[in-house]
DNA sequence: ATTAGCACTCTCACAAGTAGAGTGCTAAAG
DNA sequence: CTTTAGCACTCTACTTGTGAGAGTGCTAAT
């Protein structure tokens, strides 16, 4: 369904005064600062429509309007302007990718603070997913008289490493069992990885068996680790938000963020989407954050993929956001492939 | 200054009700629910001596009493039972530590969440700082055509990892620059590594010099970062406090966290301290949280130590942190030297 | 089709009044 | 001399009431 052009404007104009404020907007404040040419009393009429329409909403009966969720989709689909980043922005997100990290996963976490802090929302991060990254290489390193110290390399660069414990074993033999892994795993996707470890390994039996158990335990462990793939910046911003001031709703969106696999679902469960993609409100089925909004993207990663985005309330500045986000996607994009 | 028995019954009441509800004590509820066979008028005046002396605050002209800071104090140092954890609880511990876990850091992550979980406040660690490290081997791994791979380990097995760019170096090449780097350090503690390395590879100019200086320039990063260190739980458990009803509040301690150095600085400023060591309200110097209470001790690792403790309302089961903190101590302390 | 005018509605902020909890003091009892 | 009962007093939290302000919807005029 469309608008005609002036409800369009007068939606507009609704959206984005209340993205600003937060206070319910009334027909006078939209006359005065949006330059529409006309009177209150014609806002008033074409507010009322929009309100029938369901664009808007009333919070009681003789107060401003609220865009209703589906107000804020018509605005996103097809009013919002494109915004920029401004020239400090982007000189934070350039000096982010020019900098050297550590590793991949310090990397991401210092991603998100970033897109924390220039959204004034909150930020997250989902890593690929265990299935389309596939095993580079594996190391045993000696590090204590009774210790090894097993380093997992993938294609893209992460670098998972444990700890395991083993008794009267040269370190010959650890760089032998390494390179039997090592040549014979790359390339294979890591959610298979602990199978196929463990019948290679199988023969070693009896000398090595303590080593094999603990690997193929490790390997199990990361493919499963689905928790540790989101990564989420600090709240504080959304404390700063007034419909942030009943403790009760942040304590939604908090333990829905705990709560593993909610917001993983969530991105994962729709393929065909424009990027960014962003879902307002009831739009996030899960219950606990069924009134905010998320702004997310598609960063590609080898052969596999990841989403970067944006935690914040409904009235959220969607067109800031959306401008953060593909930078971010773009970039991350970049990092990854040249990475390889 | 000490107290006569009577007092000393009453101000533990209060003090025991109060953390228990959180709100006022009045001297009725004294009477009814504290067996100390005295009637409210009583109590009503004892209480009274013990404002006088300063042990006990009243928020306004008529309403019951609130511990003060000094209340608190005494509280904890003479009249505090010994609690035990539960039989959940330490089953709950025990089983963190015979899990195996992926790698020091994130099992100090685990760690905290448990301390948190067990707790219902905010648990903490802090890892051992970079002056009682020391450096135990490195590791360039051959990760792609361009990368390589740095692992540093450390005496008591944290890993640090790091992708570093190069040209045209051979396996054997990456493993020469390695063992240069292992043979000469082992036991260098942390923050001296870097300049150690520098000095080491110094000579090796021209065909290594991006790695040397990427090289360097990771010690020197591993040895900065304090900020890493600080490992803190989940704020959920205090949102559901009342004394945190207030954002303001929250926003307070969150931001103290996560502003570098002042948690660090208050963990580490006094030495000589009983351990448990339990920090009350304004014992806390700094400004943002001198209206929280902190209950911490040192766990050994190594040559050197942690803290791993639990941030918290003043009106905290004191008892209970102790006894949580307490057990961790132990068990951390056994962790590190089990692994040495 | 648009707008001015106006009655109406609803919230918010402030004031006043009340119930309840708790205190401090005094005087009597132990 | 210590303890306790009794009572007036104080302060908060809650309820009720009122007025201002903002905004609407409707009607009639342009």
């Amino acid at each position: 369904m469309t608008l005609d052009d002036r409800k369009a404007r007068v939606l507009r104009a609704v959206v984005e005064e209340y993205i600003e404020t937060g206070l319910p907007v009334g027909s006078r404040i939209i006359a005065k600062r949006y330059r529409l040419g006309v009177s209150p009393a014609t806002i008033r009429n074409e507010m009322a429509d929009l309100e029938d329409t369901g664009y808007l909403d009333k919070p009681h009966t003789s107060s401003g309007r609220v865009p209703s969720d589906r107000g804020y989709r018509f605005y996103v689909d097809e009013l919002m302007p494109a915004k920029r980043l401004t020239a400090d922005e982007s000189r934070a997100i350039e000096s982010l990718f020019r900098t050297k990290m550590r590793d991949v996963v310090s990397f991401l976490r210092e991603a998100v603070r970033l897109v924390s802090d220039t959204s004034n929302y909150l930020g997250f991060v989902l890593g690929p997913d265990s299935e389309s990254v596939t095993f580079r290489s594996i190391h045993l390193l000696p590090a204590s008289s009774d210790k090894a110290l097993l380093v997992l390399i993938t294609d893209i660069g992460f670098v998972e490493t444990c700890l395991i414990e083993m008794r009267d074993v040269s370190n010959e033999e650890l760089k032998a069992i390494s390179e039997i892994l090592s040549r014979n795993l790359t390339g294979v996707t890591m959610d298979r990885v602990a199978d196929r470890a463990y019948s290679l390994l199988r023969e070693e039996t009896s000398r090595y068996a303590m080593i094999v158990e603990q690997v193929v335990e490790f390997l199990q462990g990361v493919t499963m680790s689905d928790s540790e793939r989101l990564y989420v910046g600090s709240p504080v911003n959304l404390l700063n938000l007034p419909e942030f001031r009943d403790v009760e709703r942040l304590k939604g969106v908090i333990s829905a963020i705990e709560t593993n696999g909610i917001i993983q679902t969530l991105l994962t469960k729709y393929q065909d989407e424009t990027n960014p993609t962003i879902r307002i409100g009831a739009e996030n089925e899960a219950e606990s954050i069924r009134d905010i909004s998320m702004v997310y993207g598609t960063f590609s990663a080898g052969r596999t993929e990841g989403k970067i985005g944006i935690l914040g309330p409904k009235r959220m500045d969607y067109s800031k956001a959306v401008a953060i986000v593909s930078t971010f996607e773009d970039k991350l994009t970049g990092y990854f492939s040249k990475g390889r």
